[in-house]
Parts: C-alpha cells; sequence; structure tokens
DNA sequence: TAGTGGTCTAGACCACTAA
DNA sequence: TAGTGGTCTAGACCACTAA
C-alpha cells in the first residue's frame, strides 16, 4: 500500500507500532509524545487519530488521554456487491454488459467523484440477473484515469473483485440514497416488467480504504423484486 | 443555538450566508476568502468546510474549487418522528387525521405486533404535510390495551411525544423495510400525485426501551419529495 | 502562470480532569 | 498544578487544474 501523506503513514504506524501491542482501555501516548516520536508536528498526528476516532478504533477524553476502543461490532447494513448478495441467497447470478465507455464526465458526475469536470470517466452499464431473472439495471462511473485497462476485463461477474484484483483498490463504505422511481419504457423491457412500474432507485458514493471516491454508482431495483431492511435506534 | 467554537460559527454562517444563496453545482468562495470574510484562519473554515463535506452538503476538487453538492432532502438511520424531521429541516409539518378507530387486528397485523390474533388494535391513519404539502400516509397500529384512550388525544402533531408523555413509552429501535409501489387512485388523490405515481413504501416495527413491539406502521412517502440516505460499510 | 484545495509546521491558548 | 485533548493562528509548501 502506498502512502502518499505524512498522516496516513502515521496512521499505519499508530495501528501496527502502538495499537497493535495494546489491549482495549489502554491509554495510548499523548498526541505531543507520538509527534516527537515520529517526528511530525501534533497536527498531523491529530489528523491521523481523527481517523481511528471517527472509524471507532480510537477513543479520546479531554483532559485524559487517548484510549484504544473496544473492537466494533458492525453496525448497520453491509457494503456487499450484488454477486456476493445473490449467491449467500442461493441464486445464480449473472451480468449483461450493455455498455462499457470511456466519455467525458458530465459536471454534476465529475464534482460526485471529486474530480475535475471535463476529466475522463468509464461509465459502465450492466444488467443483473438472478437465476436469469433480470433483477436491477447498473450504472457505474469511474475515474478514468485510475482504472487503465478496465473496460477489457471480463465485467460479467463482480466489477468489485476486479478492483481488488487488478487495481488493488477495496472499498471500504459508501454513502447511498434510496428513492422511487417510475420505470421508462426502455428500463421496462430490459427489466421485464410494465413500463410506468415503481421501482427502487440507489445512488451511493463509494470510498475505498484510503477515504478516496472510487465510483458513483447507480442501481435501478424491480420494486417488486427488491427491497432494503435495516435497523434504526434512537439516538440518546 | 448556542456555538463554543469558530468553526461551528463559522459552519453555521457559510450554510445560512453562503450556501443558502447558491444553487447545486454551483462553485463557493476560495477557502481563503472565506477565512477572511470571516475573519478566522484557513484552518478554522477548514475545519468547518470539512464538516459540511463529510455531510455531504459541499464537495471540493483539488485545483480547481469547492462546490455545492446536490441537496438531499433525507432521512437518515436515526430513528426519529416525522416531526422532528421537518422542523430540523426548517419546515412546518402539520398533520391530517383520517380515521381513528379500534377494530380487531387482522392476523398478520397482530402477528407482527406479536399480541394474539383476534386482540383489539388501536388504527391511526394519517397524511403527514410538509409546508402545506402531503409529503406521507401513515397507517399505524397498536396494541389497544396498552394505550387507552390514545384515540382522544390530539393526534396532529408527533404520535410518539404522545406516547411518552401520557404513557410514558419511548421507542428505541425500529427494523424497517423500504419498498417501491405504484400509488392507487385514493392515495394519489391524498398525497397530490398522479395515480400510477412511484412512491416509497417504508414499513416498520418499533420497539421501546424494554424492547417490547409498541407499534407497526407503514408509510407511502411521495417518490419525487422523500428519499433515505444512509452509510454503509465493509465488514472486515 | 495564477489559482485552487490538501498538507504540514511550530507554536499558542482553552476546556477539562485527576485514567 | 500538571497534564490531557480541543481549538486556533499565520504562515509555508505541495499537487493539481485551467470552473
Amino acid at each position: 500500500m502506498a502512502h502518499t501523506t505524512k498522516h496516513q503513514e502515521v496512521r499505519e504506524r499508530v495501528l501496527a507500532e502502538v495499537v497493535a501491542t495494546m489491549a482495549p482501555d489502554d491509554m495510548l501516548p499523548t498526541e505531543r509524545q507520538l509527534s516527537e516520536r515520529f517526528g511530525v508536528s501534533r497536527m498531523t498526528v491529530r489528523q491521523a487519530l481523527n481517523g481511528l476516532r471517527a472509524d471507532g478504533v480510537l477513543r479520546s477524553v479531554r483532559g485524559v488521554g487517548t484510549f484504544v476502543a473496544q473492537p466494533r461490532l458492525s453496525k448497520g447494513p453491509a457494503l456487499t456487491s450484488f454477486s456476493e448478495d445473490l449467491k449467500s441467497r442461493g441464486y445464480q447470478p449473472t451480468t449483461r454488459v450493455i455498455a462499457g465507455e470511456e466519455i467525458t464526465a458530465e459536471t454534476h458526475v465529475a464534482i460526485e467523484l471529486g474530480i475535475p469536470p471535463g476529466a475522463r470517466v468509464l461509465r459502465i452499464e450492466r444488467l443483473r440477473l438472478a437465476d436469469g431473472s433480470p433483477m436491477c439495471h447498473e450504472e457505474v462511473f469511474l475515474p478514468a484515469s485510475r482504472f487503465p485497462g478496465l473496460l477489457t476485463e471480463d465485467l460479467t461477474h463482480s466489477m468489485y473483485a476486479v478492483l481488488d484484483a487488478k487495481y488493488g483498490v477495496r472499498l471500504r463504505r459508501a454513502q447511498q440514497r434510496i428513492r422511487a422511481m417510475n420505470v421508462d419504457a426502455r428500463l421496462a423491457e430490459l427489466l421485464g416488467v410494465e413500463s410506468n412500474s415503481a421501482a427502487l432507485l440507489v445512488t451511493r458514493i463509494s470510498t475505498d480504504e484510503a477515504g478516496r471516491i472510487v465510483e458513483r454508482g447507480q442501481s435501478i431495483c424491480r420494486g417488486d423484486l427488491y427491497d432494503f431492511s435495516f435497523v434504526v435506534t434512537r439516538p440518546d
């Protein structure tokens, strides 16, 4: 893993050299000590620790210190690929690639990807099926510069697996948004439903382990076959 | 709202004085300009903007600028009432009670509530509006034995607040399920949309702090006005 | 080249705790 | 009082873009 910034390096070293040797609730060296030890300013240490605090690895108490957190139970829905999802439910996932092309990003896509407007992006349009029945229509945008040759890969299975195997990119989290929509005639035909049927429109912006935006994806899922379940809790 | 830090104040002022006057994809003043305008250092501006970036309000591109993100009038993963949701976004929530009655539970409702089939339940049907526009249609079932007199209460505001104030029942978590549906003619008229429009159908089973099931609710939310946003993470 | 956001420094002071 | 993390400053340089 190539690190480009000091705070990323500090983060890795804190994990490997400090946290790894400690138990939950142990107190870390102070920020000033870590700053001296790693030869960086305290603000840089804080940038590294803030990431670990946000990820639930550490927790800090003002006036006291910074502690190793209890190992976190995974909460909330998981980021899984369509292929994984269906396999774990006993279906046979297949994929029909409708389009794979390199184009100039529209403004809003570029901004969502965090790249300059006018930059080149890969657009991949696929139909995902379960046991041969269309389940959802998927359109994904990725920065072209980061994934050279992706379009020549086999995209009839998990694209996420290709990103990992070929580019070493592993998705870590995604911001998802769910809306309802009526499908138009073209989508209706692709999905095998009547025109104007209700569908779930799921858009997501996925980031890798370094927090960089990897893809902007959009899935249009058949309303009669798909639902999303999750638990919500009351904030205290 | 009492602000304790400069960057919180900067955040509020950026929202109120800058973002509020702009459209999605518009570019904000530069960080250096904001720093001068608000009389704080650039690092403090960045702390404020970083929060807004994390919240999806802004998006930045290195070498280019910082932009207003597409708006999301979205519901997060917290269990909040419709009334709370809308107030926190600056809308005026109102409620039209369509029905409030005590009936014999249908089998599947009883089972979802964990009460004997044939037990009495309260059925409350309401239309929820924001600034006078219909947002969603709500149908809630509660065990009648636990909430005597609920139907005579004022149900034109938050029902959850009534449950708390009158019965000491506070909802703690809910299992939610989101699907897409086409609205029928009656719902279309209530919601002020065309017949067959897509809507989000959200069903939930809510439990109190003791883990007892309190309600089985169903909201049909206008697809053009509502969405659900949440973050998913990859399990390790 | 000029301008942007991203990172980093070497301090300073503040709020809070006594882990 | 001593020590911690939290905030903030006034710079500097870097990576990147040409919105």
